[in-house]
DNA sequence: CTTTAAATTAGGAATAATTCCTAATTTCAA
DNA sequence: TTGAAATTAGGAATTATTCCTAATTTAAAG
């Protein structure tokens, strides 16, 4: 593994330019402007090993295909469960509290990389309001 | 929406019965044994309403398909992006600020569902250590 | 420069996970 | 009762992703 290739390049680019937490055949698509031969099996892999490296970031998400985002700035995301929209926001959460804490009660020294807020947006919550139940 | 039916029934008594955080694959095999009759896409399906009824809670996963989780009691998750592992633990989110930075940053007002962290658990951090690179 | 082994690729096939479709059945309120 | 709405089983269809293979590219060593 790792061997330079100027699709995963391309791949890495198109997130650094497009902060809008893309799907993978989003970023297919979107890399397809630059490298024309490009398949999707190589958009797919290559993503894979981009999260592996930890250069961009997976979110998961409740609704639809999972999505990518390049943190060009370390954020948390709020996702929306019912809609799928995703919110970037800064919080400083507590990591060695929680670290600690997570030691304590599992037993396992975790290192953790994202903490994801999943909830009801406000669209969501009004569109419910005038459903008939 | 919302006719009683002892399909549904059967597959909410067999999440407070089995706390494993389930796919819903294996919540179909689980549930054959009390509905012999039952499909899967009777599975799914109920799945999602019980989720949307806030019955039960998906759990996101890097990794494999969705897990689903019944919260007989307030409990967050942290999960291993690499294995999938799943840990609950109880932490004291100040829900009311988060959500409050969530108002002001991005100006929606939503309800915050489950707050979950993902990362590395320990076996994966020391099985990688062994890789050669 | 060559050579060579390892990594990567394009393209399509295969798989996995989930949703959709339909006719039959069940539920429940009038 | 009865009739409309909801739900079901079963399978087809769709979606999302991974796997397979032969050809190409990379990089390091001579």
């Amino acid at each position: 593994m790792n061997n330079y290739s100027k699709q995963r390049e391309a791949i890495l680019d198109v997130m650094k330019e497009h902060l809008i937490h893309p799907t993978a055949e989003e970023i297919y698509y979107l890399v397809l402007e630059k490298e024309p031969q490009i398949s999707k099996s190589t958009v797919y892999r290559n993503i894979n090993i981009l999260v592996e490296l930890g250069e961009i970031k997976k979110l998961n998400m409740t609704v639809g295909p999972d999505r990518y985002d390049y943190l060009y700035k370390e954020h948390s995301h709020a996702i929306c469960e019912r809609c799928g929209k995703i919110f970037d926001f800064y919080y400083d959460f507590n990591k060695d509290e929680i670290s600690k804490e997570l030691l304590e009660q599992i037993g396992n020294n975790m290192d953790i990389n994202s903490i994801t807020i999943y909830g009801i947006c406000e669209d969501c919550k009004s569109n419910n309001k005038n459903k008939e139940e």
